[in-house]
DNA sequence: TTATGGCGATTTTTT
DNA sequence: ATCGCCATAA
């Protein structure tokens, strides 16, 4: 007996040996609290779907002390399996079992579409198709479902619209208006950050109202806030802070409810919690009331979320909050070089108020981190575009490179230096697809088909294309509305009857009865979503207004097919018939940018450091390490701020597995500006042992050494640049990039992702083919930008071809074939 | 009601 | 540098 439990765990540890033993532990300890600690790059991931995996297939058995008794075949069996023989049979798996858990009775909660998406993926490989019985997603997208099913306890309909922050934004402006609040004295920005601070901490208007002082500022944006809940429940709205005050609102208001999902979950899963708030702290208490068994994964060091709200007192205060819980601190990492990792270490450590962790690796030390100092911001940026050119040359894929940038105002130069350089690339953040204008409208449209009483998109499209329904008629049916508390499109429905409206009713009563007729299309069966799109931008003329403006707009027609195609899409991946307008919409509203990040794409990725967090790259470029641009100015004197400022470079680095390249510039024009920063302060924490420093700057004859160093403290103006003509010579080791096995836990290879036993083997790169090429050495070409030149060599690459081309009046550059607009020159 | 031009203010991060 | 607001003119 006692032998068959010893059996059953030696086969367990089997089953989960590519762990280490801090992720086996987190693995097992399936009971009651549990706070997970991870360090970037510490396999997180990993361990919530082996965590997962365990649950479902053997439930508690690992600290258990029960076990079924056994045949001697099974016995046999457990011994072979138990010592790495052979596979457990299905049969022989629910014999060792010990309440194993229903995988749709576990809850993960992720920070982004695509990490509930990825563990998804992930689960599936691992338990087939019950994986995707796990309820996965975004606190968003879970509050939103269940809000969808329950909202009639609280009012809303089961369509309700989501408005996101521009939706609001309109809204908002729309109400300080008809206050008679001035934007100038009351930003609508300031009204709406104070407004999800309160939703945030789960304070209703009431509550907000009471709490307030008599600062009259803030009783405005009380009343305001009052008006704008009202305005959002008439238009059976809620913005992205109500999904998650609304569903506490519910569960606190309606036990039942709460109960029927604290009964359905047994164990619940939350990862980045670092980053949630206090509302997402309440829901994840409430939720985990009954069943106890609660695992949050977090790191307090990679918390870079607390100026929306994020309060990292949730996983500070973990420990205190839920009595007798157990807590795990990963502190292998399996990403990045020794070296990347001491200069992580060292940045942290500067920190005050953390758990306390420090990461270490088994990988090799790698290269030191190389440092280079520019002019200004055009040369860093041609810099970072030629070195990506020089590593793609000797084997490297673009696919490996990412450029992590502070703000998305800094993308500008690095994207025209690779334009230049014909380097293909991806860009996150800054304009998303959502939120270009004819995409807005084109969603509108659509939401006022879904639900007329949405008040905010409406008003957005009536009058685009122009209908001769301007501003004085639709302040006049608002108003109306007003008066009657009815919805806007309700008095729009009947104009002609008031006499306010007469003028433009039959303008009026023309779009209505459009939207009426799209309507009733959308109501008939076997019509699908993408028809109703179609014929909507058709009838409401929409599409042709923009046709109309010819080439200058042809992008937004362009974006307006790519809408129908995200239907589309959308409809293959739906169930059969379960496609809807209004499920598109959902989708779509809690859509981000990195949702679509693909990982395989072969480009040069660029985004924000925020926008990077959960992300990993062979070699990460950090431009504009500055001070002033990162840490930005406005944290720079605020400590709270710096703090955030500083776990963000935390995360920066720690993206990079093989190589990190940080660079700055002596100047940079920055809004317009040019402004000479300091080197970052940051920098002053990478121990010297693993940097290598070089200035790629000009000389300045005009200043000596004395005025060279840079001490501590502001010193005014000029920082402390002084070089001597020629500037240093570049030191980096040019060879080529390290070429160990990179031991990522968080993307193991293909081929030992499924096999259950140890000796993960690595498939040989294939060959890349030779690509036919368009260019000889010795044409003479000429470029947009760079003028004629001559091409020195020619060699493939991947499906594309690098040219080494010497212009005639810049000298030589290095470019893709295919994405370099090169013509040929006789 | 719509189109245009000039002006001023605004630049962190985003589910 | 870019955006959004406002006033003015058609």
């Amino acid at each position: 007996m006692n032998t068959d439990l010893i059996l059953r765990q030696q086969l367990m540890q089997r089953v989960f040996a590519r762990m280490n033993d801090r992720q086996r532990e987190a693995v097992f300890c399936v009971d009651g609290p549990l706070l997970i600690l991870a360090g970037a790059g510490s396999g997180k991931t990993t361990v919530l779907i082996n965590r997962i995996a365990n649950l479902v297939q053997f439930g508690r058995a690992y600290h258990s002390p029960e076990i079924a008794d056994l045949t001697e075949a099974q016995r046999a069996e457990l011994q072979a399996c138990a010592s790495g023989l052979q596979m457990p049979s299905p049969e022989l798996l629910s014999l060792l079992a010990v309440d194993p858990c229903p995988a749709w009775r576990i809850l993960a909660i992720t920070f982004t579409n695509k990490a509930a998406g990825e563990l998804k993926e992930r689960l599936v490989a691992r338990l087939g198709p019950e994986g995707n019985d796990v309820t996965a997603g975004t606190f968003h997208s879970f509050c939103a479902r269940i809000l969808r099913r329950e909202g009639e306890y609280l009012g809303y309909s089961s369509h309700f619209t989501i408005y996101d922050t521009d939706d609001s934004r309109r809204l908002m402006k729309e109400i300080l208006k008809s206050r008679g609040i001035d934007e100038k004295t009351l930003p609508v920005k300031t009204v709406l950050g104070e407004i999800s601070r309160a939703k945030d901490s789960l304070m209703s208007p009431d509550d907000y109202a009471a709490a307030m002082s008599v600062d009259p500022r803030l009783r405005k944006v009380s009343d305001c806030y009052a008006i704008y809940q009202a305005r959002l429940k008439e238009a059976d709205a809620m913005d992205f802070d109500d999904l998650l005050c609304k569903t506490v609102e519910l569960f606190t208001t309606h036990p039942e409810v709460l109960q029927r999902y604290q009964n359905r979950y047994d164990y619940l899963m939350v990862d980045e919690y670092q980053d949630t708030n206090h509302a997402q702290y309440r829901l994840v208490s409430l939720l985990a009331a009954r069943s106890g068994n609660l695992c949050v994964v977090g790191d307090d060091d990679q918390s870079i979320y607390q100026f929306r709200g994020a309060t990292i007192e949730n996983i500070l205060n973990f420990e205190d909050e839920f009595a007798g819980c157990k807590t795990i601190r990963l502190e292998q990492n399996y990403r990045s070089t020794g070296r990347i990792l001491t200069a992580a270490n060292h940045v942290i450590a500067q920190n005050k108020g953390r758990k306390g962790k420090t990461l270490w690796t088994a990988n090799p030390e790698g290269e030191k981190i190389d440092i280079v100092t520019f002019d200004n911001g055009d040369e860093e940026a041609r810099w970072i575009a030629g070195r990506i050119l020089d590593k793609v040359a000797v084997g490297a894929h673009l696919r490996d490179f990412a450029v992590l940038y502070r703000a998305n105002a800094q993308s500008a130069s690095i994207e025209t230096a690779l334009v230049r350089s014909g380097i293909p690339y991806r860009i996150f953040g800054g304009h998303r697809f959502y939120d270009t204008q004819e995409v807005r409208d084109a969603m509108a449209y659509l939401r006022v088909l879904c639900n007329p009483t949405d008040a905010v998109a409406l008003r957005r499209i009536i009058n685009q294309p122009r209908r001769g329904i301007g501003d004085t008629t639709l302040e006049r049916a608002a108003g109306l509305a007003e008066q009657q508390d009815i919805p806007l499109y309700e008095v729009l429905s009947h104009a002609d009857e008031y006499a306010d409206l007469q003028r433009a009713s039959a303008k009026i009563k023309g779009f209505i009865a459009m939207m009426d007729a799209l309507r009733d299309k959308l109501e008939q069966p076997d019509v699908l979503p993408h028809d109703v799109y179609r014929e909507m931008l058709e009838v409401t003329g929409y599409q042709k207004m923009w046709e109309l403006q010819g080439e200058a707009e042809a992008e937004r027609v362009q974006n307006l097919q790519e809408l129908e195609s995200a239907i589309r899409k959308y409809e293959d991946e739906s169930d059969e018939g379960a496609a809807s307008l209004a499920g598109f919409l959902e989708e779509a509203s809690l859509m981000t940018d990195v949702d679509n990040y693909d990982a395989d794409a072969d480009t040069v990725v660029l985004m924000t450091m925020h926008a990077a967090k959960g992300l990993e790259f062979p070699t990460v470029f950090l431009p504009g390490m500055e001070d002033g641009v990162f840490p930005s100015l406005q944290t720079m004197f605020e400590p709270d701020k710096m703090e955030e400022e500083r776990r963000l470079c935390y995360v920066a680095i720690t993206r990079a597995r093989e190589r990190l390249i940080i660079t700055n510039a002596v100047s940079r024009l920055m809004y317009g500006q040019t402004n000479r920063n300091r080197p970052s302060r940051f920098l002053n924490d990478i121990p010297p042992a693993v940097k290598a420093e070089t200035k790629k700057t000009t000389a300045r004859p005009f200043m000596t050494e004395a005025f060279g160093g840079n001490r501590g403290g502001f010193d005014g103006g000029f920082g402390g640049y002084g070089h001597r003509s020629g500037g240093v010579r570049t030191s980096y080791d040019d060879s080529r990039m390290p070429d160990y096995e990179s031991y990522s836990q968080e993307t193991p290879p293909a081929a030992a992702r499924s096999s259950w036993a140890a000796t993960p083997a690595t498939p040989p790169k294939p060959a890349t083919p030779a690509a036919p090429c368009a260019w000889q050495v010795g044409d003479r070409v000429k470029h947009n930008a760079f003028g004629s030149g001559t091409v020195k060599a020619a060699s493939p690459m991947g499906n594309d071809v690098l040219l080494t081309i010497a212009f005639d009046k810049i000298g030589e550059k290095k470019l893709m074939g295919k994405f370099a607009r090169l013509e040929k020159e006789s």
